[in-house]
DNA sequence: TTGCTCCTCACGTCACGTGAGGTGGC
DNA sequence: TTGCTCCTCACGTCACGTGAGGTGGC
């Protein structure tokens, strides 16, 4: 696979890719060109870089998981006991993280919610907070 | 208040009360020695910011969200409609940012439930690993 | 030769962290 | 005067985005 391919299949750009590299987590062959030569398994190993890196993981982090879910043979390898301890220390953090995200959403969905009547109040204060908008431009 | 009271009232560093503030999410007064005077309803919207920022939504978009929470008497505030949209989707950017959050937490899970039995595959492992990262930082 | 893909710099972005160096109030 | 809090630059960070300028294969 070259970076065109793994990009459109695992939905990521090339910069991240050759970044993933620069941090360690991806280490594609090169060829003569220089061009970088995936393997079919980068896919997955993409995808999963993708999840924990959007559960707020460091590259550095996730390059101490990746080698525990090289799966030998379907089954999961036991990480260094080091690591199980951030690893419990990450899952209360996306826990919280979780929970941050349903009270924004009740926020927004309140404010959702108060879009059903207009009314001419709401005009006049979408009017001032343009011009405070404005003044913030001119400050 | 002065900064430093909201900040720890509000749970969040002077520096980003500051940044805020450069961005127009607050506005608080100066006393004649420049030192910045906030108002006590600064620390729920403080709280609302941070909310909003966690859930992926930019300072800009949050500029334009908190005129709506001003409270008026307990009452929620109509946005304008182009607004509205916006809004719609980033509740649909939080809904698939909870389903990722989900997936990354079953990830980690499988692999903290490996750790069960280490085994002598795993010190090797483990220790291949540190290996790479060596050769990493070599090369 | 054309066109598509790839390459390596290298600077920009967003929401801050982190000093550097200086001032205000009790 | 001491000590704590505040101030304004201003550069660093993390995970990339976005060109700039050049090369490879069919």
């Amino acid at each position: 696979l070259r970076i065109g391919e793994l990009a459109r299949r695992a939905g990521v750009s090339q910069r991240a890719l050759r970044y993933y590299e620069e941090q360690g987590l991806l280490r594609p062959n090169r060829r003569l060109s220089g061009y970088r030569e995936y393997s079919e398994a980068d896919i997955d190993t993409v995808r999963d870089i993708r999840a924990l890196l959007a559960a707020g993981l460091g590259t550095a982090t996730i390059a101490e998981v990746l080698p525990c879910m090289a799966k030998d043979g379907g089954q999961l390898v036991t990480p260094c006991s080091d690591l199980v301890e951030v690893l419990l220390d990450e899952r209360d953090r996306i826990d919280s993280a979780v929970e941050e995200l349903m009270s924004a959403r009740e926020l927004l969905d309140a404010i959702i919610a108060a879009s059903g009547s207009p009314g001419p109040a709401t005009a006049a204060l979408c009017e001032a907070g343009r011009q405070a908008e404005d003044g913030r431009l001119v400050a």
